[in-house]
DNA sequence: TTCGTTTTTGCAAACGTGTGTAATACGCTG
DNA sequence: CAGCGTATTACACACGTTTGCAAAAACGAA
């Protein structure tokens, strides 16, 4: 910006040799070496220039830029933090730099600020591959597709998309086990809190897990649709529990940090009158009272399964597959089922 | 990746023309014109083409971008995913795209990982501009100042960075504004839950609100000091609590949200028996029983003033400017002033 | 027609790096 | 000494775009 750069061309001048040779002995290669005299003293000058190559010539010469494109969902908002550091940290790992966007619903605000711009700025930049966090809803896949149009490759992360390698969070699985849990504890009225049922939107997964077991047990399914604010809406939400559900599952912590409140205003106890059970396993969980039983979401690892997958297609050396990862169920107190010492838990 | 790109010249190929031409038909540059004709002619092909510029070139022909580095630090977990957020956002509203880094602390760690290394990958992929978060330690401005060598202009946040243009949080005012609340209700023993204490780290300007005010009253400041776990780390320090101090800062709602969870199972009630402050205002801190009393931070208005003070920068529209923003007391139920119903909360 | 002015277009260089191919030098073998 | 292989280096071009300068075209007026 103000000061101006030191090229290879610079070192080449000063040694006399030409900026090929200095190329060369700065990036070891295989083909066409140079003699080790020559690289000694090429690496000298080097550092005594403080010479950096500049990155930006280096991916437009070569293709590849070593930086790749994160679009994290926004809807995801209380994990998002951990979701994105995660993701910097196994990039970081494998030296790569991430170009970070978030976006926000399909279809939502203008198109220019939505998904599909964004993919497209991102290609525009030279991203050597995409990591795009899932919803799981009805039509991603094709938008995802039309979008990217095979110029980059993706590896999708939390939900499956259909024709891109991914790796998936069985949150169904997860959300079935958690309902048989509280209706093995004898419950029969359970309530479903979630941002989204049936079909789209990413909590439908959960729903969709919810939805079987309940049904499954002849017993009767009911959504109560949670807003943006998830804490706050469960806050709300928990003002059309009483009476009606004897437990609950939300799809976020937060959501059920919300109900904790609500509920305990109303006097009704948790997990005496209303069992709960949140998702998540965020790092309050274990810590707010009661403590949460909550669906686990083993953020960090699919962050690392992620790159990693990416980084071995880039290598050629895998071409497509969708990784599953198990979601656990933690038992903690709000769903009666007895205490545990959150300072034992595996986190 | 596996498709060829369409470029100007393909374009250019297919009118009969140059592709300076078609380059300067597509960026409505002032200096020399374009018949309309021919702009309508090249944006018709362009469209057809499904033409999409090739920012990487761009960037290399231009000497800038359209990116910006952020560089967050991780120590702020629980802020983390709500402050790149909301940068993202102010980037996206302002058509700049967004390299994101997480560094760890000064020193820790390889250096090779660490900040500095950070700031030079950034600089070398050629960032307009870097956006730093600070801790406010010793020292920092001058490792900033060594790492970016005046390459590039910088925006710091959160502390203010000799040298350095930047966002600022009084945080040391506000911590002070708590203390003397906790004071005016009586009490005198109150403790300092933070990461760190005097001097370096990012607690150390709360600290230092609090060590006035302490001392100002004639009182005696304490410190006990937090892990990384926040959450962890308040319900681990919530035992040495018992008898020794009626009151608690913690540098974070997380911290206070532990010492709520070890207090409770000591027996020992909040507020009654022990006030307690947190700080961030995060989501869940109106939601957890008793509801937090707690510094504010308003996240967003960071990002969106950072961001706007950049781009002034790189307009050459400012040159070097330090904004303040206050930081509030919210005043719910921890600290013993009165219940406040959560919902009337100005979020 | 000729000239001058303005508008439009093209040429060529530049940005920093990588890479295929040719050139040079050296040593070895026959 | 000729011939050949090998190790090292240099030349030249490519990547896609912008931009200063000059050339061409268009137009109006003398």
């Amino acid at each position: 910006m103000r000061k101006k750069r030191v090229t290879i061309k610079d070192i080449a001048k000063t040694l006399g040799v030409s900026h090929t040779t200095v190329s060369r002995a700065l990036s070891r290669n295989k083909s066409h070496m140079v003699s080790e005299e020559t690289r000694r003293r090429v690496e000298q000058v080097a550092e005594e220039f403080s010479y950096r190559p500049n990155l930006l010539a280096n991916g437009f010469a070569t293709g590849r830029t070593g930086t790749l494109g994160l679009l994290a969902s926004e809807s995801y908002q209380d994990q998002a933090g951990t979701q994105i550091e995660s993701f910097l940290r196994a990039a970081d790992e494998r030296n790569y730099r991430l170009l970070v966007g978030m976006s926000a619903e399909w279809g939502a605000s203008s198109p220019e600020t939505g998904q599909a711009a964004q993919m497209e700025q991102f290609i525009s930049s030279g991203i050597d591959g995409l990591l795009v966090q899932t919803m799981g809803d009805a039509g991603e896949s094709e938008r995802i597709q039309a979008a990217v149009d095979d110029r980059v490759p993706v590896v999708t992360f939390h939900y499956p998309a259909r024709g891109f390698p991914g790796v998936v969070l069985d949150y169904a699985a997860g959300f079935q086990r958690a309902t048989e849990h509280l209706i093995a504890l004898g419950h029969r009225r359970i309530g479903f809190l979630g941002e989204n049922w049936e079909g789209r939107g990413h909590d439908a997964a959960r729903g969709r897990g919810y939805f079987k077991a309940m049904t499954e047990h002849g017993l009767h399914p009911v959504c109560l649709p949670v807003g943006r604010q998830q804490t706050e809406s469960g806050y709300r939400l928990s003002r059309e529990v009483k009476g009606r559900f004897s437990a609950l599952l939300c799809c976020s912590d937060y959501t059920a940090i919300g109900v904790f409140r609500g509920l305990g205003e109303s006097g009704i106890r948790v997990p005496a009158d209303v069992a709960i059970v949140g998702s998540g396993d965020s790092d309050v969980s274990a810590f707010v009272t009661p403590a949460l039983t909550t669906q686990s979401t083993p953020t960090r690892g699919i962050a690392r399964a992620a790159m990693e997958l990416m980084v071995k297609i880039l290598e050629g050396r895998e071409v497509a597959c969708q990784i599953v990862l198990a979601s656990n169920l933690i038992v903690r107190e709000s769903c009666g089922s007895g205490a545990v010492d959150p300072t034992t838990m595996p986190w």
